[in-house]
DNA sequence: AAGACGAAAGTGGTTGA
DNA sequence: TCAACAACTTTCGTCTT
């Protein structure tokens, strides 16, 4: 598996609150306005090469190949300058001809509904992908499965963006990135239930596996929002792993769970946060966390002293 | 004053007849 | 289709630091 970073906190001052500016292709620190990395845009190409000999062989022109443009970005466009190839000026007739081709181009490209339909499918996810700060694998993921959606014609009915949610949360959970219901709907138009209806069409209907979220997949996020340290982390990683080994977990909700384990782990390290801190970062609330935190520390025997 | 604790009543979703 | 049910939330009063 290819490793990519993932950078959700400024490393100059540690601040989460992170602005991504495309059009400069920079990701900015709201908070001291340190640029973290200018290289936003993905130049590089789609393939890995393993050796030279690989890398000769698929070596190639052109823009690397994305599923988030509905022509997968493989697009020609007719220059609008009246100028051909040598910067001579088009002949009067020459130019009426270009720009015959130009539109007629133009209009073959994102040609009949389904096309349509597609591209702006695809814009919703990127918007959606960038409102909830996703890596670029999970935008890709996401794509992947909008198309199979439109294939199987599967969207009668519903709505793209509903269905353009749907696929961005059940790719979140394959990619095993933790974004709620509630924060893939804040980022769209569409009701938490509906996304949740769709969610459940979607899953019913594709063959697609996806994996149940265990409560160790929350951890690292809360750990990132209330700037803890990696050995709070794996301290609270230990504890649920304690936790699902003891059957303390069955039928409970992981984000409670992982609050529950965060909040002792915190507590442990001397890096305390507050029960409410952490509920407002795990949305659920400070009386979960409550009886979490009491049957873990009552069953797996951890003493605090306060 | 803020945080932690816990009781009691309310809520939305699942399950089983 | 409906009621029972478990998990979780909301609310609120009390205790602790």
């Amino acid at each position: 598996m290819e490793q990519r970073e993932i950078i959700t906190r400024c490393t100059e001052c540690g601040s989460i609150d992170l602005i991504r500016d495309y059009e400069a292709g920079e990701l900015v620190c709201e908070h001291c306005g340190f640029v973290i990395s200018s290289t936003l845009l993905d130049h590089g190409p789609e393939w890995r090469a393993f050796d030279a000999e690989q890398r000769q062989k698929r070596t190639r022109v052109g823009a690397p190949l994305t599923w988030t443009i509905h022509d997968k970005g493989l697009s020609t466009v007719i220059d609008w300058r009246g100028r051909d190839i040598y910067g001579r000026k088009l002949k009067p007739m020459q130019s009426a001809w270009a720009y015959r081709m130009r539109k007629w181009h133009r209009r073959s490209k994102v040609s009949g509904a389904t096309d349509r339909n597609l591209a702006f499918a695809l814009s919703e996810l990127t918007k959606i992908s960038y409102k909830l700060n996703l890596p670029k694998n999970v935008l890709e993921t996401a794509s992947v499965l909008y198309r199979r959606v439109v294939r199987q014609r599967l969207i009668r009915g519903r709505s793209i963006q509903g269905v353009a949610a749907a696929s961005m949360y059940i790719a979140c959970r394959q990619c095993s990135i933790i974004r709620t219901l509630e924060e893939v709907a804040s980022a769209t138009h569409i009701s938490k239930k509906e996304l949740g209806r769709n969610y459940r069409f979607l899953l019913r209907k594709i063959k697609t596996k996806v994996p149940p979220v265990g409560p160790q997949s929350y951890v690292s996020k809360f750990v990132n929002h209330l700037i803890l340290s990696g050995d709070t982390e794996s301290i609270a990683l230990k504890i649920l792993d304690l936790a699902i080994e003891m059957r303390l977990t069955s039928g409970r909700g992981p984000a409670g769970m992982a609050a529950a384990a965060t909040y002792i782990a915190s507590v442990l390290t001397g890096e305390r946060r507050t029960q409410g801190e952490i509920a407002r970062s795990a949305q659920v609330t400070e009386v979960t966390i409550r009886n979490r935190y009491k049957e873990l520390t009552q069953k797996l025997n951890i003493k605090i002293d306060i």
